[in-house]
DNA sequence: TTGTAAGCGTTATCAG
DNA sequence: CTGATAACGCTTACAA
């Protein structure tokens, strides 16, 4: 099947290839009443489709956005395994399908730059996800496209920032905890990098600690990975060795399933024996038995955000405000905090 | 910053872009060896990246694979909140990259045809999932471009199907539960329509339990959407009104989880007052508590196989081998069926 | 207000 | 084996 061409409606309209560019992409000022009713028509008749490919190579907008999430360590996944992250996507997608742009997902593999996609399919925007090497962002600034910036704590003006205030979500859990009665209380959490969201939480930890005047302990801190199965691996450690907390504040939901089950599996109960509160307020907070306590932020709204910020820019032109976008959160009782006083 | 084209490459390299291109699409062949390591050079030396617009105008390949995913009911969302739909599109990711393809993610909207996607982006090729109506399917025949179909029981040689055996499943299910003693048993299912993998789930049901000589009563079928929600709901009721039922086969895990809480909520124990099984496999099966006894499929693993066919064919520029590919499937136990005999 | 025509970066044809 | 050169479909000065 021949494809339908620019020239093709334009011979039918029966005016220039111009005319119908000029409608096509909004400027219908340009044209007369006349022929804007011709040219669309002719359009409909015809069910004309653009090609983005040539659009793109003729110097405008792809109309695509590249969203780039972590990988697997292997680096041979993505982590889209992580609902944390396909909420996230769904957010973006469903702001930008509305707008006509559609997104490109990928990885970037450890060293290298992102520098290759945005030349290879000519991206007109992005929206990173996760933490890198300070020479990756030293990188991206060449890249001359809009881009925000998801749980980056980078202080950079070539970047927009849609963030959370993860040192307070990690004040307002322990404090929770704290207020309800509990004194000694551990930290479950991925490896706590300078920046990064985790180390923010941490941070809130330490303050709220520190405020209530209760000893900070650094046995009491476990660190590893983010995931389900360190979750688990620390449920069971803190189940043989640190019989004496009575709370964990564990950095993500995913872990603090994790850390349930560990305990569970070394026959401690929760809340019963000890209390946990989460971080993300993932849908499976909800689900997962019993349902778990956490910090909840609105992960598709973050995602919404971040693509509506780039479509403002992309259609004003105007620079990218550099600015910060805190997004609210909010503590969820659900049922694994006890009440100790 | 400028960039560097082909025509940069031919001229450091001293040859001309017909040349550059031929290396460049691997038909190193056509030219000497002494042009090649020239050519080789030059490439490295101005970190040559190549234009994928230009090259899917120039009536290539885009390098871009459409991939379908199922929407929420209102349109407006992708179903990646489904672990299953992330899961695979891991799986088709992971191995897509290495080739050097791209995935462009997308829904359809009700009554749209994936051609246009097809033609603004010049796909390569396609991997449909969730199943759609008649009309859709004899659009997408007009597409000249590879199609495989993921859960999909339409019988057409146009596109390469990818499947498990459901009504096995179902039936190895339901006989699961039945060898364990269980002789009242219900089932939660979604929406059962003709030559869905639901309804062959439901036919796999069904024969094992006339196999097994048991009664089918229509009324212990409780047919819904496929969701957490339908699950809470149908576990509320099945604690109501049917309590002398002693198992559930449920159609998909994301649903199961819902029947044990909307259970659990009702003061019911799973397993020790009814047996669930569960259908996918989901990650989640393995974190959920109790662990979710149910049918195991390698979703990956699909995801995985529908991006190796496409490659193929596209690599062979052979024909889509038309067939239908059954991947294996099987009981994994876990803590929800309990053994009454 | 309209039309002409010169690119955009690649591939592919077709002579040398 | 190599090199011009004409597409590919679209945008956008620039000219009419």
């Amino acid at each position: 099947m021949k494809r339908t061409t620019i020239k093709d409606v334009a011979e039918r309209a029966g005016v220039s290839t111009a005319a119908v560019s000029y409608v096509l992409n909004g400027r219908e000022g340009k044209v007369s009443g006349d022929t804007l009713l011709k040219i669309k028509e002719a359009v409909a008749a015809l069910n004309y489709i653009p090609d983005y490919s040539a659009r793109s190579l003729a110097g405008n907008r792809s109309n695509l956005i590249g969203v780039v999430i972590p990988q697997t360590e292997d680096q041979k996944r993505l982590l889209l395994e992580n609902p944390f992250y396909s909420d996230l996507i769904c957010g973006i997608e469903s702001e930008l399908r509305q707008r006509g742009y559609h997104i490109l997902i990928s990885g970037v593999d450890k060293g290298q730059s992102y520098l290759d996609l945005t030349m290879q399919r000519n991206l007109d925007g992005a929206v990173i996800m996760g933490i890198y090497q300070e020479s990756f962002y030293e990188e991206l600034k060449k890249v001359e496209i809009p881009i925000v910036l998801i749980d980056s704590y980078i202080n950079d003006d070539s970047f927009k920032k849609i963030r959370i205030d993860d040192e307070l979500g990690g004040y307002l859990a322990t404090k929770h905890l704290i207020d309800n009665g509990h004194t000694n209380i551990g930290l479950v959490t991925g490896s706590i990098r300078k920046d990064g969201v985790v180390e923010k939480r941490y941070l809130g930890y330490k303050r709220a600690l520190q405020e209530a005047n209760l000893f900070y302990d650094h046995d009491c801190v476990l660190e590893g990975a983010v995931s389900y199965e360190f979750g688990l691996e620390a449920g069971k450690l803190i189940s043989s060795q640190h019989k004496n907390m009575t709370a964990v504040f564990v950095t993500s939901d995913m872990m603090a399933f994790g850390v349930i089950n560990g305990l569970r599996e070394e026959g401690l109960q929760v809340p019963k024996d000890i209390s946990v509160i989460g971080f993300d307020d993932i849908s499976l907070a909800d689900i997962f038995y019993p349902r778990l306590t956490t910090v909840h932020q609105d992960i598709k709204a973050r995602g919404i955000e971040a693509a509506k910020h780039l479509m403002d820019v992309l259609a004003r032109k105007e620079d990218l405000d550099t600015g910060v976008v805190l997004q609210p959160i909010s503590i969820i009782e659900r049922d694994t905090v006890r009440k100790l006083n």
